[in-house]
DNA sequence: CTGTTAGCGCGTTCAG
DNA sequence: CTGAACGCGCTAACAG
């Protein structure tokens, strides 16, 4: 109600008649257990009179713990970092913490300006959403002594706590559920492979779908630079072009998919008549597409609450940590991977019944423009 | 390449032979030219030996300043937001501020808790995304005296800066679009009147058909609760249940024209052959939904950079300014309206040949579930 | 349970 | 152009 503005603990201390101490004690929930209930509640009252708000940049200065996290994505506007920013976000703010999102584009020389910066703010830990399998910046940080936890990431570095979805269980699922349908001769747009989450999935299915006894010819297994439509687009062309026969595309991500559709079109293909695809996240609005993408749902929210669990557990830990224990304070290293659910939508069906074929005239598949 | 932990000025000071406040003058770029450049140089090479980086909470403490902004989205994870705050995030990189990202779902409660605690930890200002017209925040923010820009909220208090697109012009080229196309009968699924778009959308509308001697019906002109998918569901079945005859469907929002394409679908009604639907921002993909949605272009990237450019020169303005004005520090207040593209796709056509009818029996109108 | 004292790391006076 | 001294607001240690 008042300004709170410029109001010191020394203000509150002398409206409430007692020593700048006694308030802070009062006033700081870890600490008010050790002054008098009487005298708490007066403090409570001249703060509020005066409209008191405690000064993190002091406290920050005094106790080195800033309560400030910061979150590293690489672009936020890209549709998989929304939500796990929001189960961040929620999960911070119930434990007093603040998040520093920063925007890094995987650039390297930028991740390290800003996470300099960071560590100048004092943040008490490091979020890095990031599928990137170099990264230099995990072993500074993690050198440096920065609680940090990966998102979306498969644990590699045993030294730092990790969240990912299961990726090889939703291959395996992408599988089972393409040769029930009665595939064989499957094609794979596969994710980059210096991103784990491209590894992973690309390993689960070859796994899951040797197990069925079906295998992936190489000439249409083939890889992608990045995760995107354009991408999704220039493999799929490069799969017509090879003339080998398929009846179905798995793609490593939706953004692969959707450029996976776009080629099938192009060409008058038919999804599901003649090819099924496959995409990976779930990401908004793939319900909605056409033909609706059937994919594999990693719980993004549920991401982002964990990583941040994970962080302030550690956070929270380390306040507590007894020098009792010898040796390097062992940080309590967690690798989490949460569940994926296969959603089946209306771009797989059963394969053509002639059987497979090559799904299109290599003379008619259209030129990679630009 | 060295920790950087714990490496104060003073060190760099001693390692440079000099005093500390030589290197801390050295070391600010404001201040730098105030010392030899031999010495600076000295005291830069000491700093970069031993991996110092500046304690900001100190230099917070110290300055008043503590170069964070502070920003307020209702719901990171809705797609209007992820760009605006790539753009915001972008602009405060380039002048040395860093976002503190909040999450307020809209909740007065919720808010008032989170901007204390960014007041508590020094934020330099607030960028504040919301249409919500009601907001008593605002008072407030301005009140206490820290810079505030409103983003997506045209502007009703003349004391805070805002950006926001030009909904006005948005929808005045829908209905352009929509007459010359021949279509006499439209109806209207609002966005919520309590919100600045919502209204501005809305009379946008209405005078832009007036001029075009288009109006309106009111059994056709159903405003809704929220942005949202389900509310353009229930709007909709509330258009169809009047029996009224429309040839095409104007929503406030895109998701308020996904849920009128679904409802157009569960009745068998044809879009664009026997009702025309468009929506309002241009969200992802909906330029792969079916139909293609026909939608104004809202420029979110442009308008989160807007917004922190407004804000910074706010900051940057009230730093240097000198004492000599007398009065109430006159802060520059702007209100930037962007420009917006209609982007015609599927979902808009002529209207059918036999002019408008009831475009269904009230009969078929499938009940609202739920 | 409360008061006293000291200092977190920096920027900024004021002298020289 | 550089050195000395002070204090931003708070909390942690130590007394009492």
């Amino acid at each position: 109600m008042t300004t709170g503005r410029g109001i010191r603990l020394r203000d509150v201390a002398r409206e409430a008649g007692v020593h700048i101490a006694t308030a802070s004690r009062a006033l700081n929930p870890r600490t008010r257990d050790r002054v008098h209930p009487r005298t708490a509640a007066k403090v409570d009252e001249a703060a509020a009179r005066l409209g008191y708000e405690v000064n993190l940049a002091a406290r920050t200065l005094r106790t080195q713990r800033s309560e400030m996290v910061g979150v590293l994505i690489p672009d936020i506007s890209r549709p998989l970092y929304p939500p796990m920013m929001r189960g961040i976000v929620d999960v911070l703010e119930q434990h007093g913490y603040s998040a520093l999102l920063l925007a890094t584009d995987e650039d390297e020389q930028r991740e390290r300006r800003l996470v300099a910066s960071l560590r100048a703010r004092g943040v008490d830990g490091f979020i890095l959403a990031t599928a990137h399998l170099r990264h230099p910046l995990l072993a500074d940080a993690a050198t440096l002594g920065v609680p940090t936890v990966t998102l979306n990431r498969t644990a590699t570095d045993a030294s730092v706590s990790s969240v990912a979805p299961d990726n090889e269980a939703g291959m395996a699922d992408v599988a089972t559920h393409l040769v029930a349908l009665g595939h064989r001769h499957i094609a794979h747009v596969a994710g980059p492979t210096d991103t784990s989450t491209g590894q992973a999935r690309a390993a689960g299915l070859h796994q899951a779908l040797g197990r069925l006894g079906v295998t992936i010819e190489p000439v249409v297994d083939v890889a992608t630079d990045t995760y995107s439509i354009a991408e999704g687009v220039r493999a799929t062309r490069r799969l017509l072009m090879s003339g080998a026969p398929f009846t179905a595309i798995v793609t490593g991500n939706d953004l692969l998919a959707l450029g996976a559709l776009d080629v099938l079109r192009e060409n008058r293909i038919d999804c599901p008549g003649q090819v099924s695809v496959t995409g990976f996240n779930d990401l908004p609005m793939m319900d909605r597409v056409t033909p609706a993408l059937t994919t594999v749902r990693v719980p993004q929210y549920e991401m982002g609450r964990t990583a941040a669990r994970l962080l302030v557990a550690q956070l929270l830990g380390e306040g507590g940590e007894d020098e009792a224990s010898a040796g390097p304070v062992a940080v309590e290293v967690r690798h989490e991977v949460l569940p994926v659910e296969l959603i089946v939508r209306e771009s797989t069906g059963r394969p053509p019944t002639n059987g497979a074929r090559r799904p299109s005239g290599r003379g008619r598949v259209r030129a990679a423009t630009g």
